[in-house]
DNA sequence: CATGAATGAGACTTCATTCAT
DNA sequence: TATGAATGAAGTCTCATTCAT
């Protein structure tokens, strides 16, 4: 019974996949080529075709895997007794979360696969779908309740607020937009304000209104 | 009056160019082949290369173009003396209805370009920035006289409002949601309204607000 | 009958001749366009194959052209009643001669027709070959009349004779050595008193075989 | 002792530019396409370029591989306590066995570097000059010594030396003389017997001298 | 598990040549 | 004669994947 700490492979096949995240990042995943992530992970060429049968299977994995976490999230947050502001709040924290923590997987799965409509992303649309479903069920449960208003379909709404997120993001990965820790905190409370509280004044404190 | 070599309508230039939109839409930038191009557009192989330096060429020269008719219409839209939301309502309209006048061209440019943050994303950072400069204008001037609340920055309310119409595309492209003339008009009001109107309910038209 | 002081055509076809002279030099056969030497001519590209069959058929012109003139010139001046030496030192300087009037023509012709074993060279073998026994008969009549020595054949001699000259050629074309009016008449003198009077310090003039 | 992975006597690399050398020689660089050299060598077409960057390369490594071999023999040679004569007579030896041991090698040299004024010649040229400066360095020493006659200088001498085995080498290259162990021992022997004693008779033993 | 040599299908691009006008 | 658009064969180089060791 000698200490093995890590399972057999785990610890050559994370760092394979942790390369990739690098490499598809820097390179794209259609310029990349599979001797650079052998390469940045620093091992043998062949060694990658132990653990993946193809690139795609790599660009798959890092999907799936952090795709997986983001609709756990999802669920939980809507699990919990809490304004549906808060819910979306809460959705979008865990997201920007997770670009601060790692700008690169996360750039990966966004303009590798979320955004490529011919390869990836269809490949993956059932999940990139239940995401957007899992938004739209707060959304309207929101609007049943009658705390959001139902100007917007439900299905609508979700897909504006996730896309006002991965376009924050695009400004980031682009660098259009500057870059940091208040930058990420500041867009959290951004991207709920303008989708739910809206750039209009509202009657209340429209200052015409109040003069008449 | 001049000696025309060619019979009318044959342009072979754009001949090859529309085939290029048919083409990258349906299989994307990376994964179509020139002769897929050649052959859509029924020319030879070589005579694409007459008429572009390369496959780079074909698209930068697609989204280029379109781009600029983009980058006019924001300019002239915000010319005119209507209020902001009016200006918003207006360039939602026109990037929408460009989407239903040419879903593949617009797959495009938003797929390969818009999007593609290590190839050609990278190349006309300078153009893209522009839209959002142009819209931030309009956010910014609509705060500056009091119509738009300054709760969140022009940049990202700009950012905010077209990651939510590119989305909508992207929903379009992917088939995640229903396309149609209906879908489309309706979606024109649903953008503006989630950013301008907000999902929350206001004070004035709160139920429970009211209630207490 | 109309006064045409250029037979039709020929204008024209002198002109692309001489256009492709420029660009076989700068840029090499294999690695030189058509269009390039239509460009240089400033005709358009079409109008070379009205003149010419084929790329090669312009280098085949050129060769030809000019080697008929040497062939004569060689015969010429064996012709003559001078010296073998002065004969050598004729031919010599009438190539000399051709490179200092026309160096692109004369490098053309060196490198890429009487230097190319594979291609035009073997082509026009039995040219370049009489070349040789042109040099080698005036060598072969002054080894009969006793004014050459008999060491070597004339073959061979003539052979090293005409290398020393392309040789010569052939690094003012690298730039090698200088070029110039004075190099070009002092090339012409020491490729024949190199061959004909030899490196060797003879016995007469030897200083230490004076001494002894 | 170590293990060995391929079998004894397969050095890919060199037997794909073994087979690059005899590609080269039967068709010519320009001329010849990488799968022929593929072909000659029995390897598939990917290998060549898992060995060699590019087809040029191959060109490149093959001549200078053996060109550094004739500099040092000519620096050896140099070294060497003998007349000048009979180091020109090492040289011309050393070249002509060259040729002897592997006449293809020698033509694609010769054909596609020395002499290609446009592509690999100039690229070469630093070494190809070092060999004229060897030999004009042997040429100078003899004429300070004495040993030489001063009437052409060191440079030009040099020139038209190496000019002279070239020619004779491209006469076998072509065809145009005979080959054999014979001719290239006669050649050793012209050579130098050409470009040192001349073809002149000296005043000492020329007959018709004496009778005056 | 690990290595990296070996394979070969493909893709882009070039460019000599043809041809309609 | 003159033009340059049109053709398509060919060649270089890339790179995902396989496989022997």
């Amino acid at each position: 019974m000698s200490a093995r700490r890590t399972p057999p492979g785990t610890d050559k096949r994370r760092l394979i996949l942790d390369a990739a995240v690098r490499v598809f990042a820097r390179q794209g995943f259609h310029t990349c080529r599979v001797s650079d992530i052998a390469d940045q992970a620093g091992v043998a060429y062949g060694l990658v075709y132990h653990y993946f049968e193809s690139k795609d299977e790599m660009l798959d994995t890092l999907f799936t895997e952090r795709w997986e976490v983001l609709l756990k999230e999802i669920a939980q947050v809507d699990a919990n007794p809490i304004p549906a502001r808060a819910k979306l709040e809460a959705i979008a924290g865990f997201i920007i979360d997770s670009y601060a923590h790692d700008p690169d997987l996360m750039k990966v799965i966004i303009v590798e696969v979320t955004r490529a409509a011919n390869t990836f992303g269809r490949t993956h649309l059932g999940e990139i779908r239940e995401a957007y479903s899992g938004i739209a069920a707060i959304v309207e449960k929101a609007q049943a309740e009658g705390s959001f208003r139902s100007e917007v379909t439900a299905d609508f709404a979700a897909l504006a607020f996730y896309g006002a997120i991965e376009q924050v993001l695009t400004g980031w990965i682009f660098d259009v937009i500057p870059t940091g820790e208040t930058e990420f905190e500041q867009a959290k409370r951004f991207v709920v304000e303008t989708v739910c509280g809206g750039l209009d004044v509202t009657g209340a404190e429209r200052p015409s209104a109040r003069a008449v």
